[in-house]
DNA sequence: TTTAATCGGTACGGAACCGAAACGATAGAC
DNA sequence: GTCTATCGTTTCGGTTCCGTACCGATTAAA
């Protein structure tokens, strides 16, 4: 089932939604790092850091730095490959979970509010 | 009448969405960027530096930051106010309207695409 | 007219970021 | 065992951003 939904009520969902984020206490995500974030979260696994850079378009290093910090926040976490030890795997946690969620929540609940 | 949308479809829209700003030629704008260009192209004008930093709970020299950032890409300019030349006001160009609006028409054509 | 308040912008030191290039570690080819 | 290719990371110089503090310009108050 498509969503239903108008260029105007698109911006205006964008709009609340993005400043909910700058507005919070959390630190606000980079548009690169929520992409990766959120790559991370509805992709299924395996995800590597080239990967990711490849999906996005960006260089390695880009992804590298992404990762630095977002794990510093927690929202994700970075282990070698036991198979190919070149590899690094990025993997999920608790805490970032518990953030797309909450990402997700919010953009239902001001998508609820909107008018036409 | 509100938009009817469930937190997994809200991430996966906010996803496609990302990953085509990320990939787009144009320099991707950070969050705060994000949300000072919908701001101004969505909330009647008038708008000024001060408001928008109350409105995003942010800094002034954030918003001078990001205005001259933005200026420089032509998706708004600035002027003073002839009524109190302490004012300046942020004003809507056609480049950034533009800007916008494929903004809104991607956000649209992403949202189509989603499965339950 | 002097004083105070309010605007946006700038200076500052520190942090994060950028892409290109070089690096060590690992794996596969020969 | 020796190359060669492929990982992710680090280094490099340069840019952008951060919040605090201050500045010049303008307006309003005393």
């Amino acid at each position: 089932m498509a969503v239903q939904i108008s260029p105007l009520q698109s911006l205006r969902l964008w709009h609340s939604a993005s400043l909910d984020m700058v507005r919070g206490d959390e630190p606000d995500l980079s548009t690169r790092q929520l992409a990766i974030l959120l790559e991370v979260y509805l992709v299924p696994p395996p995800h590597t850091v080239r990967g990711l850079a490849a999906k996005l378009g960006v260089t390695k290093p880009v992804i590298t730095r992404a990762l630095d910090t977002m794990g510093r926040l927690g929202l994700l976490s970075r282990s070698r490959d036991p198979k190919d030890r070149r590899n690094v795997l990025i993997k999920r946690t608790v805490d970032g979970a518990l953030f797309v969620e909450r990402l997700g929540d919010l953009v239902v609940s001001r998508a609820a509010e909107l008018a036409t």
